[in-house]
DNA sequence: TTGTAAGCGTTATCAT
DNA sequence: ATGATAACGCTTACAA
């Protein structure tokens, strides 16, 4: 009812309101300095009609859009899930929104991706690219702006932040564990192999079994995707070739539940004829029955200090925007990388994997003679 | 090392290279006519400089960002991953980005989140809001944009597109399926009460008994949040208060599967002690074991079609962004909505519920005599 | 302290 | 067909 109803305020409608220029509608909405009658007048107007600043005019002219974007393959994979949590808390404490873009494990799709901060819709991007090729790094290089890699490390040569899982560690770990408990014939369920985790696994899996003092035996691996029902499959076919077999470690929870499934479906009990040890310790592990033993990669974590690097090369928040004033993030980003904004120098995280043991790998009164 | 390198070329930068103004640089970056040589000598200067035009200054002067968010209460649980997955296929489809807000169940983000409308950062919302309040409803009448609501019907008088699943005939759909598998005793274990879909559950819940011919008995209702935690104190306390029950529905796959871990503890069987079923049928309902019923709520349709009714409220994607010609739905919205952009009757789509019989619930020779 | 005016990078109008 | 120019809504020198 007051003034013209119907096309949102802007300074320009404040001003008119309030009987002075915009510029000094401007300077009070943004607390800068201001007569106290006039900080009144504009206050007054600003809240008579509802004014709220227009997000796009201001990124315009501040060249920043408070914007960052999560790529990653498929937000189906409880693994991201994990991360948008984390990236979600870290840029809302540090007034930032996030923009979601699904890659759907395509090679091509994670260059657009890339390609895209040109147009400037955000300020960084975190990245979770599934394989390292030359055409991603040369994106990496030309890059319209920050990112952060998750995941797969993208040579040393590429001076690009990123933050990665031990997973080498993480499944030699798993293997380890299983031979702490008796088994001496332990199976490898993987994933695709070409891709970054798929090969860091299989490392870490031969090294397990040499730390064990166990043979690497190549009829003890399949492969497959890294889901459910491959994971199935791929069991199935190892059970038929390697019946003895007393140990799986598969390469992630999902193919890990596809692996329960075809064990009970044999009669094998598990831990006791096998014993199962999954990788990524999501929600599911816990569903799972029995409960699965599985590695943390530290999804949240990754995710957590994936933000926290990109926010800090993006600098502190443009004026207004930052709603808390500290970041949400328990322990800080390590002094390597804070407060190097802008730092022209790549700063290189690696999470420790730890194991959580449930009740799917348990033998009692196993363990090393004793 | 052509031109000045660093700053990103704008479309004067292409004009000063190709000698004409930008009004023309434009027009044939948009399609839009031109002289054979005049396009030819812009094409060429942008192809050059590598020129990518800026979505802010496009969204300042179109008045609409491309952007859509989606506001829900937290991305960790399974009903709105699936959620987003939809609609950001949809999203995508029709050349717009998806913004990810988690209120935290907390009824002022998500005033916020409304409020936030009016910064004009997205063109539109959905919005899962856990209860209707007056301040809600007041908020949405307000919004400075479209908004779709997905789950609480905020009543008949609200003229606010929104989807829903008919969780009332879901439950009765759950109650009817544990009774005809012979369960005379079917107890339920309850998310929080005071919310929209904990209520319709209820109500689920005591038409399903009715339609069975089974006694309402209020000892056998349990209640706690939809955690897999609360599920498996809430089924304690029921296994406490009632020995004989037979059957037990969940209002959520969380629910149920804290529920099936106190029945194993319990040392009840199920299927045969305990007939289980759950609800939303996520992907946690094929891990758990055994294998979970539960209905299917229409998780990825419910968000499919809030994105395809927002989407068409919000018009034609503006000039190009758009990648590809069609929508990536399936079925399309149905013709009461289609073509009916900027109407100012809301849409209400009701989703039908689907019971996916799986191993927790079905009995051997059950059902009625025969 | 306050106002005028110049951008930020586009699109679109209107003469030419 | 093309070019000058005015928006879009805001921030920020620079002047007054």
């Amino acid at each position: 009812m007051t003034g013209s109803a119907g096309a949102r305020p802007t300074i320009e409608t404040i001003a008119a309101r309030a009987g002075v220029s915009i510029a000094s509608v401007s300077r009070v909405l943004n607390g800068l300095g201001g007569r106290p009658d006039t900080v009144r007048k504009v206050t007054d107007a600003a809240e008579a009609l509802g004014y709220v600043p227009n997000a796009v005019a201001r990124s315009l002219k501040a060249r920043r859009t408070q914007q960052i974007t999560f790529a990653m393959a498929d937000i189906g994979n409880p693994v991201y899930v994990a991360m948008v949590r984390a990236i979600q808390r870290e840029a809302k404490a540090a007034g930032y929104r996030v923009l979601l873009h699904s890659t759907d494990a395509d090679i091509d799709e994670e260059l657009a991706a890339l390609r895209g901060l040109a147009h400037r819709h955000s300020d960084g991007m975190i990245l979770c690219p599934l394989r390292i090729t030359p055409a991603l790094v040369a994106e990496l290089e030309a890059a319209a702006g920050p990112v952060v890699v998750i995941g797969g490390a993208p040579g040393d040569t590429v001076p690009v932040d990123h933050v990665r899982a031990d997973s080498v560690a993480g499944s030699a770990m798993a293997v380890r564990h299983l031979a702490e408990q008796g088994c001496r014939r332990i199976g490898f369920v993987n994933g695709v192999v070409d891709t970054v985790p798929g090969r860091s696994r299989a490392d870490g899996y031969r090294r397990g079994l040499r730390a064990a003092g166990l043979p690497v035996d190549p009829d003890l691996t399949e492969v497959g995707e890294f889901q459910i029902e491959d994971g199935a499959r791929a069991t199935e076919r190892l059970l038929a070739r390697a019946p003895d077999l007393d140990g799986l470690f598969c390469a992630n929870d999902l193919i890990a539940l596809g692996t329960l499934r075809t064990l009970r479906a044999a009669g094998r009990s598990v831990p006791g004829d096998v014993a199962v040890c999954g990788m990524d310790d999501t929600e599911l592990a816990e569903a799972a029955w029995p409960p699965l033993t599985s590695v943390d990669l530290g999804s949240s974590e990754r995710g957590r200090l994936a933000a926290r690097l990109l926010l800090d090369r993006l600098g502190p928040a443009s004026a207004s925007g930052a709603p808390a004033p500290g970041s949400a993030s328990g322990a800080p980003v390590p002094a390597s990388a804070a407060g190097t904004s802008g730092s022209a120098v790549a700063v290189r995280e690696l999470v420790e994997p730890r194991l959580c043991v449930r009740a799917s790998s348990v033998r009692t009164g196993a363990g090393e003679g004793r």
